[in-house]
RNA sequence: GCGGGAAUUGCCAAGUUUGGUCAAAGGCGCUGGACUCAGAAUCCAGUCACGAAGGUGUUCGGGAGUUCAAAUCUCCCUUCCCGCACCA
């Protein structure tokens, strides 16, 4: 007996393929092949979720490769990050021994799953090989004016104790430690993320990802055309020049509202009788952050401050207050405020009592002034609005602005809702921002000869401020310019810049001259197939694609998109005890309690994602020491399609492990008994494999992984009672050769045993994928395979109504020659006619069915109900006579009994009458 | 509020694009049988209901419709999940 040891095994080989290198690749004349994950943070712990990914990947990657593809799929580490300077500041670590233990520990953990990754490409962020080339990307940004310092409010984590990007802020809290985000007039550094955004908005139409991530990324893009419109402002040269969707609305305008940190606005207010009441309110607005301010629930709070614009169409005064839901940062940091005809504006209108005006009637009615109770926002015919009165108001929205072109007031404009990218962070562990500050120069650029900026060792970690500030050595320098005395910039990059170029470092890691070769990368990118998570949406997914067109426009290379197409992997969950009343999970405190804390309602249990703070989690690590790699990622690849969420069961390991040991039994140990002569059933085992392999292709392809393994499992148990009825050597042996190919890519380590077990000297790891023969999967073999499931699954229906145990003998009656005739001309006729006076008519004309007349109107009634469910195919009453004589072994076999095969003609049964072509009467003794 | 996704027979989950052998794959669980002293493992069978020989009835969140034929197409509704959110 052959013992399954996964442990040996998956040593083995994992240690054959290091020292073989056979995953390392360069250019070559062969197609490309670029498989990624997302570059993961090397946290000390791999996790579930990264077991999925790498399973996922890693399938794929061998799959293309045994496909025949030059295969690119590497793997470094995003190492930059708060972890790292958290743990200096709390146990004293060294960031960057720190960093190089967890990597250390990652790969090794990696490693354990067997994943086929060209090693020698590793990269990791802080590495000054890799960081020196964010410092000169950073330079050439600067260049080209595509990043810029300035002061402006921008998001702030307490708890992180530094800024953050837009796409960072979720809800109003920080998407690292969920704190609430405040805003902080700081200068800070600034990639022109927004110079590119109609083009980032384009390449969304070439590249193959899931909707729901480029509906995002256009939300977030947030394109909307409009107008700029200039209001003078009274006894002023300045006008403000806002920026509005609504231009239709123009004379509807009865006030402005200035956002309170507005410059203008303390400006006006400077010795007035509003002064202090600005004040108050002022103090009152900067105690809230944006998100409060802008939230629906919140209270609007304004007043006006005895300012007036003017409206460039009528020339009437126009009230000017502030308002605490206008942002200094959005547009103009101030509005035109219609309130007929928006709701916010109109409910600020009635708190503050100011007057409102009609300008748009709604087609099918009239609106009146003292019966308004909201605003009315849709369609209608403009009013009150001179000499666009009586224009529809999508209309006017060009004429109005065409108008105001014309007198200089205001033109079309395109506005984008993104933001853009600041990438300064008042952290040490990251890559520092090659800028020098000196007081006779200004802003002066690290010259590209003194890069990298290295991080400084003279660093203290106490928990308060930029820790780089501690460092003299550091922030101390020379100007390059003038060679005085200058500071050096003390904040460090966003590690998204990190990660939103690391992919193509993959295509040539070790380089001097610039950070890649030109040629190199052109053969290797775009990234065929990426693959990781949907909380990448917006954040890296953004920032890649912009330094991607970005560097493209640098000439360094020719990708327009980074990422071809991508896979958003599901969510792993776990049943956990849940209340239905208080509609929530269990702790991770009270997950073994039988009832709810709170109100003492029995827990049932319901799937949730894997999350520490539920307890819900699985180690992948025990997972592999008690199953093996092999049924891990078996597990993984089954239990759901790499989209969907995966629900974890010990039972679907349980089964994995089984599968996997029992299909390694299958695969090695020699079948005990062999045939010389062929039999039907060898055709049926030739004919399933080959079926199995263009399933399984097909499937792959798609990466339907788990339609493949599934498939696979159908084979195999196929192949295993194939192999206990006794096989002939040879077609055993394909069988065996070509299932273990089909399961490699899911269970590398096993399969590649088998195939040095079975006499291979290559790897498996590097065969080629085995191919079907299309001549086998005809139209006509699939139905006579299909009629002998038929038949067995009758079969069994009867045994069971008849509760019969154990069968003498099976007849099957084939139907007569008649019924056969009469069938095709049916099935043809089906296309003409469904009236089955017509069909009737036309099949009595045949003289040699005339007999047959009541039967034929019988089966044809029968057949007319639901033409679908009989096959427009079917055999000459020969043929299948035939088949079920060649099936006869099969059979026999199965129920051990006596099978017999006859005309409708020869047999006395009175079932006989029954059989219908493709569907042969049954009698069971 | 806006946008997206989903709801399948005890559980997980295919099927929906392209309507038809779909009472609906596969796995888990459960039931019975074989093997075994027993268990584990393995194998066979069953697992919507009823059944008198391959049958009949009722199903794919709910309702209505199109069709000879609907899990699949159309319309309406409900519930759940996920983004975005007074964006000017």
């Amino acid at each position: 007996m052959v013992e399954y040891d996964f442990q040996k095994i998956e040593n083995k080989w994992q240690e054959k393929w290091e020292k073989d290198k056979i995953f390392e690749v360069k250019e070559e004349k062969k197609e490309k092949f670029y498989v990624l994950e997302m570059y993961p943070y090397p946290s000390s712990h791999l996790h579930i979720g990264h077991l999925r990914n790498y399973s996922i990947g890693d399938s794929y990657a061998r799959f293309k490769r045994m496909r025949g593809f030059n295969v690119l799929y590497p793997m470094g580490y995003d190492s930059f990050g708060m972890p790292a300077e958290n743990a200096a500041i709390d146990h004293g670590e060294n960031p960057e021994e720190w960093t190089d233990s967890n990597i250390d520990a990652i790969i090794k953990q990696q490693k354990r799953i067997g994943l086929s990754y060209d090693w020698a490409r590793m990269i990791y962020s802080h590495d000054t090989d890799y960081y020196k080339w964010d410092q000169w990307l950073f330079l050439k940004f600067l260049e080209k004016d595509l990043a810029y310092r300035e002061g402006s409010y921008v998001n702030w984590c307490n708890k992180c104790n530094t800024v953050l990007a837009n796409e960072q802020v979720q809800g109003g809290k920080c998407w690292r430690c969920s704190s609430d985000v405040e805003q902080k007039f700081l200068t800070q550094w600034f990639l022109k993320i927004r110079a590119y955004a109609e083009e980032l908005l384009d390449g969304l139409n070439v590249v193959d990802w899931p909707e729901k991530v480029k509906i995002m990324q256009r939300n977030w893009i947030g394109r909307s055309e409009g107008s700029i419109i200039r209001f003078p402002i009274v006894d002023e040269d300045r006008t403000i020049d806002i920026f509005t969707t609504r231009p239709d609305t123009l004379y509807g305008v009865t006030f402005m509202v200035f956002a309170p940190e507005h410059p203008w606005v303390r400006e006006w207010v400077k010795d007035t009788e509003y002064e202090k009441d600005f004040e108050i309110l002022y103090e009152e607005v900067m105690k809230q952050n944006k998100f409060e301010r802008t939230d629906i629930e919140v209270e609007k709070k304004g007043m006006f401050i005895g300012k007036y614009a003017i409206n460039p169409m009528t020339n009437e005064k126009v009230p000017v207050y502030i308002g605490n839901f206008v942002i200094f940062e959005y547009g103009a940091g101030a509005v035109m405020a219609v309130p007929a005809h928006d709701q916010r504006d109109f409910e600020f209108a009635k708190e503050y009592d100011i007057p409102i005006k009609i300008v748009i009637q709604p087609f099918d009615y009239e609106l009146k002034l003292s019966k308004m109770t909201r605003a009315y926002e849709e369609d209608g015919t403009l009013v009150n609005s001179e000499e666009f009165n009586g224009m529809e108001n999508r209309v006017a929205i060009n004429a109005i602005t065409e108008k105001l072109e014309k007198i200089g007031m205001g033109e079309a404009t395109i506005n984008y809702k993104l933001r853009d990218w600041l990438i300064s962070r008042q952290r040490y562990w990251g890559c520092p921002i090659p800028i020098i500050y000196c007081d006779e120069c200004g802003i002066v650029p690290v010259p590209y000869k003194d890069l990298p900026v290295k991080l400084p060792k003279d660093v203290k970690f106490t928990g308060k401020g930029n820790p780089l500030e501690t460092s003299k050595s550091f922030v101390n320098t020379k100007c390059p310019k003038c060679g005085k005395a200058a500071k050096r910039e003390t904040d460090t990059m966003d590690t998204f810049v990190d990660s939103s170029w690391y992919f193509i470092k993959f295509c040539d890691p070790r380089t001097d001259e610039l950070p890649y070769r030109k040629n190199i990368v052109n053969y290797w990118m775009n990234v065929d197939q990426y693959i990781g998570g949907i909380e990448h949406a917006i954040m890296h997914l953004l920032y890649a694609r912009f330094v991607t067109k970005v560097s493209r426009d640098l000439g360094l290379h020719k990708s327009d998109e980074p990422f071809q197409r991508l896979l958003t992997q599901g969510m792993i969950n776990k049943a956990h005890p849940y209340c239905p009343k208080c509609n929530s999970f269990a702790m991770k405190a009270e997950m073994h309690d039988e009832t709810c804390k709170q109100c003492g309602s029995k827990f049932v249990l319901k799937s949730v994602k894997m999350s520490k703070s539920y307890g819900n989690t699985v180690d992948p690590i025990e997972i592999m020491n008690e199953y093996g790699a092999d049924a891990a990622r078996f597990f993984i690849l089954f239990g759901a399609s790499p989209e969907s969420g995966l629900e974890w069961s010990e039972e679907g390991v349980g089964f994995a492990y089984k599968f996997i040991r029992n299909t390694f039994i299958l695969l090695t140990e020699p079948p005990e008994s062999i045939r010389k002569k062929k039999t039907i059933r060898d055709t049926l085992v030739i004919y399933n494999l080959n079926k199995t392999i263009k399933l399984v292709t097909e499937s792959l392809e798609k990466i339907a992984i788990r339609d493949a393994v599934n498939n696979i499992i159908q084979f195999t148990a196929d192949l295993n009672k194939y192999k206990n009825e006794g096989v002939i050597k040879t077609t055993f042996e394909e069988c065996q050769e070509k299932l273990t190919l089909l399961l490699h890519p899911i269970a590398p380590h096993m399969t590649e045993e088998i195939w040095e077990r079975i006499g291979k000297k290559e790897y498996a790891s590097l065969a080629a994928w085995p191919s079907y023969d299309e001549k086998l999967l005809t139209e006509e073999s699939d139905f006579k395979w299909k009629l002998m499931n038929n038949i067995v699954d009758d079969v069994n229906n009867i045994k069971l109504v008849m509760k019969k145990e154990t069968l003498e003998k099976i007849s099957i009656i084939i139907a007569d020659k008649w019924k056969f005739k009469f069938y095709s001309i049916l099935m043809s006729l089906l296309d003409e006619t469904r009236n089955q006076g017509d069909i009737m008519k036309k099949i009595m004309k045949e003289s040699d069915l005339k007999p047959h007349g009541k039967n034929i109107s019988q089966i044809t009634a029968k057949i007319l109900k639901n033409v679908g469910k009989y096959s427009k195919l079917s055999l000459s009453p020969e043929e299948e006579l035939q088949f079920f004589q060649e099936i006869k072994p099969i059979l026999n076999k199965k129920y051990q009994c006596d099978i017999e095969v006859v005309d409708e003609n020869n047999s006395q049964e009175k079932k006989a009458s029954q059989a219908l072509p493709g569907r042969p009467a049954i009698v069971i003794a």
